[in-house]
DNA sequence: ACGCCTATCCCCAGAAATGGGGATAGGCCG
DNA sequence: CGGCCTATCCCCATTTCTGGGGATAGGCGT
């Protein structure tokens, strides 16, 4: 439809996936986008088991349903060697790269040479991390008998980056009715601590508080979330940002 | 606009970020496009305290030392508001969109307000995670006085990514020893019902097993990422994406 | 001064989780 | 085949958490 070059494409696409509000007008940008590129597929993400999950995760691509079939019969949402490599990097990889970056099991083997006999060759990978939600990624890829466009890559690095983050936004990733409880602070410091793995007592000696203050503190945190346990009190203040990833695992 | 000149620079720093092989060249490269685009400022630094943990993080700015010396001071690595926002995006932002992205508490506009008095006004920072290791960005800042130049952005998305990457490659963040546990699909289940707040009895009516084969999925999974708490266990079961804030809060 | 919030401390009983030790059965892979 | 992983079940003792009930003291605003 469009006749784009270089940045060119990248800008028409950017246009697209800010404005689209559906799947289906993401769907249509990166069908085009792909084409652009020189590309034959797409594939945008959460990797997680879809058969079992999939209201709550996204899944855009314009895959042969064979392949996408004989994927699902086998699970592999979670273990599929590409989306495992999307997570050992930070930016886009084409697959030949993969075996450098994760061990390759030999089922992972079988799963590409599989891929390859459904009309999937080569490919290129964005991944997607964002801390709490399922990691995710957006492919690009090419018949068996093509090869990956190299000089494009940045721009499918950019195209699958705006893409995700579109997707994330049209289905409401991130999205949650307000209702966000305060703590104090002495309240916080507690929570954040719980969330490392402390005990009542070791917190209470870490804050310099007895431990009858700090289960006072944790039973008040949870009655202003209304949560019944702290496993759930962790997730609802990282949720809430009360507390973050960072905090938790810093030393 | 992205123009020819624009894609010139965006070729000429992956080259300098590909063939950097020591920090002090990735500095000189991002120094080159961080001019070219129009920034004042770059910063690539994973979200620690860098006075605590310095040894196992990254960090690389032109910041002024003022500035620098204000933040490490205040520990700022992991409560920087620009750095909680990065964490609830995949791609870029422009910091004036800061607020609609997370809670800021007053300190937080302190800290901004601060910020702008010792020469930091706005600023576009692109986040970057895997799994398993620490969150980072890599930010692009203007003075004070200075607009962010909106028609780049796209291009300070790409190259902050790529420095990003070159940074892990050059300071061997690709660790294996970052190793993600893997969890069987029932630990999983447990897990993510253990999230939601259920005891193991409950998961056990829940899924149909007996309350024993619950507690014992639950203490493998424990086993496996090496915590002792199940509030730990959420914690990075949602930060290694093996369940999300979509999956816990869905019902 | 009074009410309200906060932080701190205390007691108790019962429920739940933790950390050991086991066992059986099926599937997959070399 | 034999070893390894997985899923399922079971027992035990101890620790920790949860959900009730309290108290004292200071700060803050009206």
């Amino acid at each position: 439809m469009l006749t784009m070059s270089g940045l060119g494409i990248a800008r028409e696409f950017f246009g697209l996936a800010r404005q689209a509000s559906t799947n289906a007008d993401l769907v249509q940008a990166l069908a085009c986008v792909s084409d652009n590129l020189g590309f034959d597929y797409f594939a945008l993400a959460h990797h997680v088991d879809f058969a079992a999950a999939g209201h709550a995760a996204v899944r855009l691509h314009n895959y042969p349903d064979e392949w996408v079939a004989w994927f699902d019969d086998r699970r592999l949402g979670v273990s599929d060697p590409v989306h495992r490599a999307s997570q050992a990097t930070s930016i886009g990889f084409t697959w030949q790269r993969v075996p450098e970056m994760i061990r390759l099991t030999a089922k992972d083997r079988y799963v590409l040479q599989c891929a390859r006999e459904r009309g999937i060759g080569d490919g290129f990978t964005v991944p997607a991390h964002v801390p709490g939600e399922a990691t995710g990624s957006c492919s690009f890829a090419v018949e068996p008998d093509r090869a990956v466009p190299v000089d494009i890559l940045p721009l499918a690095q950019l195209a699958g980056a705006f893409a995700f983050e579109a997707a994330r936004r049209i289905n409401g990733m991130r999205s949650f009715d307000a209702h966000v409880p305060t703590l104090t602070e002495r309240q916080r410091d507690c929570v954040l601590w719980m969330a490392r793995g402390k005990t009542d007592w070791e917190i209470a000696r870490i804050l310099g508080l007895s431990q009858e203050t700090v289960t006072q503190h944790l039973k008040q945190a949870r009655e202003r979330y209304d949560v019944p346990k702290r496993s759930v009190l962790a997730v609802r203040a990282l949720f809430d940002g009360l507390i973050s990833f960072s905090d938790i695992f810093r030393r």
